[in-house]
DNA sequence: TCTATATTTAGACAAATATCTAAATATGTT
DNA sequence: AACATATTTAGATATTTGTCTAAATATAGA
C-alpha cells in the first residue's frame, strides 16, 4: 500500500487519475492538461504506473495510459472497513 | 484532499488509524505500539488531526484520540467514482 | 507546593520528493 | 538516410518530510 498512498498523495498525479477516468489518454495528450514540462509528466506517470494504478499500451510512437482499477479497489476496501469498523464499535459504547 | 492524502501518506500513521477502528486511545496507548519516540508519535497525531482524520477529548492528564469518519467518507466517495467512471467508460468502448 | 506522569513543542538533520533542463531513445514520414 | 514527433532518462536543486533529543506545558496526587 506504501506506493500507491505515495502515488496518490499529489495534486498532479490525483489530476492525471481524474483525466484517465473520462478516457485513456496518450502522455503527450495528459501532459497538454498541464503546465509542467513533459519530462515531469513523464515522471509522475511513471509513479502511477509503478503503484499500478495506471497500465499502459504502446500504439507506435504513442504511449497509451489507463487506469487500472485494481489496487484502487483494494484501498477503497481499506478505507471503508476504517470507517465500518469504527462505526460497528461506536454502536458497542 | 492534500493534507488528507499526505497524512496517509505514511505507514506509522495509517497503523494509527488501524488501532483507533479498534477503540479509542490515548497518545501514550498507541505511542506504545511503536519503537518510536513519543515526540514522534505526537508528530504524526497532529498530522492526523490537522487532515481531520482524527478528533481528540482531554480526560484529565489524557488525551483520547478517536478516528472521524467524515473526511475518510469523501476520500472514498473519490475512489469510488475512479473505479465506476472507469468502468462505465470501459463498456461504452 | 513539590513530584510524577502525559503529552506537546522546538530545533536539528538526513532522506525523500517534485520539478527543471538537456540529452537519449523510439517510432513515423519523406 | 534524414528529419520530425513522442516520450523517457539523467543529473541537478530547492523543498518537504520523518525522525531524534531536549525542553516546555499540563494535570494529578501526596
Amino acid at each position: 500500500m506504501n506506493i500507491v498512498f505515495k502515488a496518490l498523495n499529489d495534486q498532479t498525479r490525483r489530476k492525471i487519475l481524474d483525466l484517465l477516468k473520462e478516457k485513456d489518454m496518450s502522455a503527450g495528450e495528459i501532459a497538454d492538461q498541464f503546465d509542467f514540462s513533459r519530462a515531469t509528466i513523464s515522471h509522475n506517470l511513471e509513479l502511477l504506473q509503478h503503484a499500478d494504478l495506471v497500465s499502459i499500451v504502446k500504439k507506435g510512437q504513442f504511449i497509451i495510459y489507463s487506469i487500472n482499477t485494481t489496487v484502487l479497489n483494494e484501498i477503497s476496501k481499506w478505507i471503508v472497513e476504517l470507517i465500518d469498523n469504527k462505526n460497528e464499535n461506536k454502536k458497542l459504547s
